[in-house]
DNA sequence: ACGCCGGTTGATAACGTTCCCTGATTCGCC
DNA sequence: GGCGAATCAGGGAACGTTATCAACCGGCGT
């Protein structure tokens, strides 16, 4: 800045005005300055002009899911980033794996850059970083799941009732036997998932049988082998209920090429679920409108909105394409 | 920082250094400024210390990916992120649609927040800010594709004889009527695809037939209105090669649901393609070997390493299941 | 008694920008 | 012709840190 000042003649002032586009320069001068900037590629920087700047405000958000490479969070992050970008903001990111650990290392990393900002998908752990954020003044919304205890704006789905409903619709076609096929019951969306598989049950006067419950199924082939062990029970289930995309495509790999005469339902839609052999009837939810309202959320606070906490419930929609309207043998 | 001074009875030096973790203060006073930091909660803005410090760093780097919603470039994404994190690096990311104009626009701004680096797959457009910014200094690495004139280091995949070899794999299954499903011409590794599927023709003396060329080809959707319209031409062709995942998929719906005699490979794998009524054969390639490969080349020369650019192809794999195997009529 | 040394601590200037205020020039207007 | 207002430009301080150097202290050897 300084060499563009001597280049154009006029004081650090004069080019920072031109730079930032104020008034109050005459055109000629604007002209001179704009070419020497030109001339020797000046770029401000952001992060001083940031620092001085009496609105203390970087632009950049922080984003924190559970991990990036799942669609599911990766929808959610360009729904996040189209928002920002719309702002003029910019978007840091990062995976936490599900680790509370690594959640307060880059919960911490984010705010000493001086986001403005976080949205956050929670770990399962307590969130007392959060907390002590959020109580000196960081805007903090939390998106998929809610943080238990941390008065922030959330975005979720109803996980629960949506479940009830799927597992009604098996209940509604005679099923007695149905089986849950979960992921790690820390996280707050698999307790609700669980906990709705459990109550349509007893709504219905069946009593759960635990030995057709499966918890924390981290992959593809633990599901497939859960579901393979399941089969080979001497009382099998005559339906599952799977509680997300990934336990549901192992549930498929682990029923075997020809689908034998089990029903199933799976919590998330995904790509092809209508081209299998037998299309797979799903819950399904919309990371995208997840991302984008978590972050007009976050910008409303950003934008000085104060209010108590505000919790948004986005519906689901319940895809019946085939795989769940089997009845038991 | 100046209250935590005051509060220890200490300089601001002083709070620096024990912040800092430097040698050459005492541990009672270090015990003194770490108590005042607990219990004032002073968090150092790393803005303002990356403004002052000596090497003139901020840890972090930006990526500049096509659509971080797509799982390719989700996976891509991850893959860089995990490597900056190991370094102690943030990570900006922005998706540009394939639009110059957007890709111009986040680079400037990356640059303006004096990122350490940057790794983009590159749009279609040239790429004269990319050059300057290079030309200033910034490390550059091009994902994916290279940007046509920039020295940067590079990472791709051999497109062009991996597609010549799953057309060549039609070919030797007697096919000679085989369409080409293809997304935008300006993208770089569908050239390369498309250039490998004429080759692998030409190589097999049959003369490509315009009237089984598709380019364009946005959604799934589109791929599967387009293979529909070629399966109803008088002359049909017996086999299709799709060029992504996305067109692979629209390719299927655009064959019907019981698949007819015509063979199908596509480029990219992706999920339930091993589950489907047909197996697809597909050639599959690793984005997240081809993230974590960029940001190693990144963070080489971040780290100082000079040398002319390097270009890094990786191999795919071809892996057959059934619907490229299938013979002509 | 003197200089010197290692271990601590502090004062000051700087990083690259913007805020605030002051000064200079011009203009319109009574 | 004088005066206030408007327009334009610059000087200095400040944002929150760290680099550099100087200062202090007790103890050591000579």
């Amino acid at each position: 800045m300084k060499d563009v000042a001597q280049a154009a003649g006029v004081s650090l002032m004069t080019v920072s005005r031109v730079v930032n586009g104020d008034r109050g320069v005459s055109a000629q001068t604007t002209a001179r300055v704009a070419q020497a900037v030109a001339r020797l590629g000046y770029q401000r920087n952001d992060n001083a002009s940031h620092l001085r700047r009496k609105a203390q405000t970087t632009r950049t958000i922080g984003l924190v899911v559970d991990d990036l490479a799942n669609p599911f969070y990766a929808t959610l992050a360009r729904a996040v980033e189209d928002e920002a970008y719309r702002r003029g903001y910019l978007v840091l990111v990062s995976s936490t794996n599900d680790d509370p650990r690594r959640e307060r290392e880059v919960v911490l990393a984010f705010s000493a850059r001086q986001v403005d900002g976080l949205i956050v998908v929670p770990t399962a752990g307590t969130h007392s970083l959060l907390k002590a954020q959020m109580a000196q003044g960081m805007p903090v919304v939390c998106a998929d799941r809610p943080a238990r205890g941390l008065g922030a704006d959330t975005v979720t789905v109803d996980n629960r009732d949506a479940t009830r409903r799927a597992v009604i619709h098996l209940l509604d076609h005679r099923h007695r036997r149905i089986a849950y096929l979960g992921d790690q019951r820390e996280i707050w969306t698999l307790r609700e998932r669980f906990a709705g598989y459990q109550e349509a049950l007893r709504g219905h006067g069946v009593e759960p049988d635990p030995g057709l419950v499966r918890h924390g199924l981290r992959s593809r082939d633990e599901a497939a082998q859960a579901v393979a062990e399941l089969m080979r029970q001497p009382d099998p289930p005559t339906a599952l209920f799977s509680s997300n995309d990934l336990i549901t495509i192992g549930a498929i790999d682990g029923l075997g090429a020809p689908l034998p005469g089990v029903a199933l339902v799976g919590f998330d839609d995904f790509p092809l679920a209508d081209r299998l052999p037998r299309p797979v009837t799903v819950v399904s939810q919309d990371p995208a409108t997840i991302g984008g309202t978590a972050a007009q959320l976050l910008f409303s606070r950003i934008d000085g909105y104060r209010a108590p906490p505000r919790s948004v419930v986005l519906m689901t929609r319940f895809i019946v394409r085939g795989s769940g309207e089997i009845a038991p043998p």
